[in-house]
DNA sequence: GCGACAG
DNA sequence: ATCTTGTCGC
């Protein structure tokens, strides 16, 4: 089995055309959900985490690991190919599904607007904001790494998400929207879920669940 | 042609 | 992403 990407590019673009950049959403948020996405066995197995936090208070509600074999190879421009298979099978155990969901990548900032956060939204026709570590496409201005600034990403005349500075000292993350969510709003959620770490909640969550961080284990042992 | 390139 | 200790800075 060798990979079309002339044929996957070309998904994608018939995707991205179904992407919604406008809020569509219930405005009372009630649950907040998180994803990331792991390797075993030198990527044989791909382990997705996803996790939903009660909103404002953030108590984990619940939390779902799912492993499956990795049956796509990790090629910039074609993450979610990748990882969406161990995402929908650990969605398929949540009870409560949220009113919005953070994921773990770009949104639409992205060379075809189709990151994961947009797939994954997609597919699962939930409103979903893209928070990424570092960034694929796109230009900005560089700012001070003091907590609270926020610059554009721009490619090509557009806007296609943010830069945000969420913790001093820190390297900024990438904020873009994923699906049925506006630019405006996905920053604004995004602030709305900052608890004085670099990380958003349930992306913060997700990270420690899919990686078994102290967190995560702290969690556990409490339980 | 060369470098850049989510996780 | 993952393999990994200590270390520096806020």
């Amino acid at each position: 089995m060798s990979i079309n990407l002339e044929q996957l590019m070309q998904t994608q673009q018939a995707l991205a055309k179904q992407v919604k950049c406008d809020d569509d959403f219930n405005a009372s948020i009630n649950y907040v959900g998180g994803t990331d996405v792991g390797f075993e066995d030198n990527g044989k197995i791909t382990r997705a985490a996803i996790v939903i936090l009660r909103y404002p208070t953030f108590e984990v509600v619940e939390y779902h690991i799912a492993r499956v074999e990795t049956g796509f190879p990790y090629i910039p421009g074609y993450l979610s190919f990748r990882e969406y298979p161990a995402l929908l099978a650990a969605w398929q155990q949540v009870t409560q599904k949220p009113d919005l969901l953070f994921v773990d990548g770009q949104g639409v900032a992205h060379p075809r607007r189709l990151g994961i956060a947009s797939h994954l939204g997609l597919l699962l026709d939930m409103p979903t904001i893209g928070v990424a570590k570092k960034r694929l496409c796109g230009q900005y201005e560089i700012l001070p790494k003091q907590a609270g600034n926020v610059t554009p990403l721009q490619d090509k005349q557009e806007q296609i998400g943010w830069v945000l500075c969420s913790k001093n000292n820190c390297n900024p993350l990438f904020i873009s929207t994923g699906h049925r969510v506006s630019q405006d709003s996905a920053l604004n959620w995004v602030n709305l879920c900052l608890r004085g770490y670099r990380l958003p909640e349930p992306t913060r969550w997700a990270d420690a669940i899919a990686s078994n961080k102290p967190l995560f284990k702290k969690f556990i042992y409490a339980e």
